[in-house]
DNA sequence: ACCTGAACACCGTTCAAGT
DNA sequence: ACCTGAACACCGTTCAAGT
């Protein structure tokens, strides 16, 4: 007889795992503890010890979202490349993401402006702002972007792009593919806010 | 003793106002339709009768917020004036309508792509979209925004304010008032799609 | 430290029965 | 037609008790 069937080698991670497997397959509001609990073979309070609430999972997920979110836009943003590609690698790559883990992006920014979200959270949202705005002010230095407020300038292109994935996750595209609109936002964009070729 | 405590006048509308306030108070997901019942002095299966389960609630309260929303958003469109100001009017109507009803809005989107989503409310969701093609179509005929598909510059601007919508409900202005938020997103929309004025 | 099992106060939904 | 009251199968959360 086998014993040790009930303690588990890592609940936390486990539960995480099962957790955004459910949100991507069947949304957030379907997400129960007690379910969670049946699927990782282990009493229904168990969880209570890793997460204090039902809550604090949801936060849990949501920081590893835009944990992984920053991550891919960091690394668009780090490769070399002329101002434009780059600016493009960055709206597609968040864009993909959204497409891949809607369900995921809506808690991630559900749950961020709750009253009491937690510090990480909201830290972790702000992040990718953040990368916007240093690409675009090191743009402007360069002379490949016109000169003006750069946190103004990279939060209207983090609207227009967090716009178009959430129009694309909420399928009012009407008739476009996720690719055009991202083009099409970013041309729009680079049309309003890059400097002329001086070469030109 | 007063008899008839028992049936309602029309008890559809009393639940929907009720549960648009406490959407608007505590969220969606602390809607629950027996504390509505509750509220409405009626018994907990009353609500049945006139809502099929809890998302059929859900879906007449997106249905209404679109209805709402593509009003303002047509009485905006409907003002005489320059294209540049009347574009900004609407942009204006709808980031208000976002962050005047924020967990409204959030069920609006959510709901509408929801695999069974009542046709009335695809169609009220595809409305706002229509109004900003009609509004670019019309501008381009007067030569006051420049040449190209009028769909894709309108899925563009739609996304673009609609970004702004989401930021300013979820926090994320850093610092920028929601006032100085939309008039960016618009500076930055009209100097990448305006026509030059031929009178310069 | 980590988990269980029972208990409590909720849910949504259904359905026979009342008026 | 519209509502009630009871019933069913779920929840999240808490807590003494076990290992």
């Amino acid at each position: 007889m086998p014993t040790a069937t009930y303690h588990r080698e890592n609940l936390r991670e486990t539960l995480l795992e099962l957790a955004e497997r459910t949100v991507r397959r069947s949304g957030v509001e379907s997400l129960s503890l007690r379910e969670l609990a049946r699927e990782a073979k282990v009493s229904h309070a168990a969880p209570a010890r890793h997460f204090r609430d039902r809550r604090a999972l949801l936060d849990a997920l949501a920081l590893e979202g835009f944990q992984r979110l920053n991550r891919a836009m960091a690394d668009a943003a780090a490769t070399s490349g002329p101002f434009g590609t780059r600016f493009r690698a960055i709206a597609t790559d968040y864009v993909s993401f959204a497409v891949e883990n809607a369900a995921l992006l809506g808690l991630m920014y559900a749950v961020k402006h709750e009253a009491d979200a937690s510090d990480a959270l909201v830290e972790a949202g702000r992040r990718s702002m953040r990368v916007a705005v240093e690409l675009i002010a090191e743009a402007q230095s360069e002379g490949d972007v016109l000169p003006g407020d750069p946190e103004r300038l990279a939060l209207v292109a983090f609207a227009s792009v967090h716009g178009v994935a959430v129009l694309a996750t909420g399928d009012l595209l009407e008739g476009f593919s996720v690719e055009q609109a991202t083009d099409a936002a970013v041309d729009v964009l680079l049309s309003a806010i890059a400097a002329p070729d001086p070469r030109a």
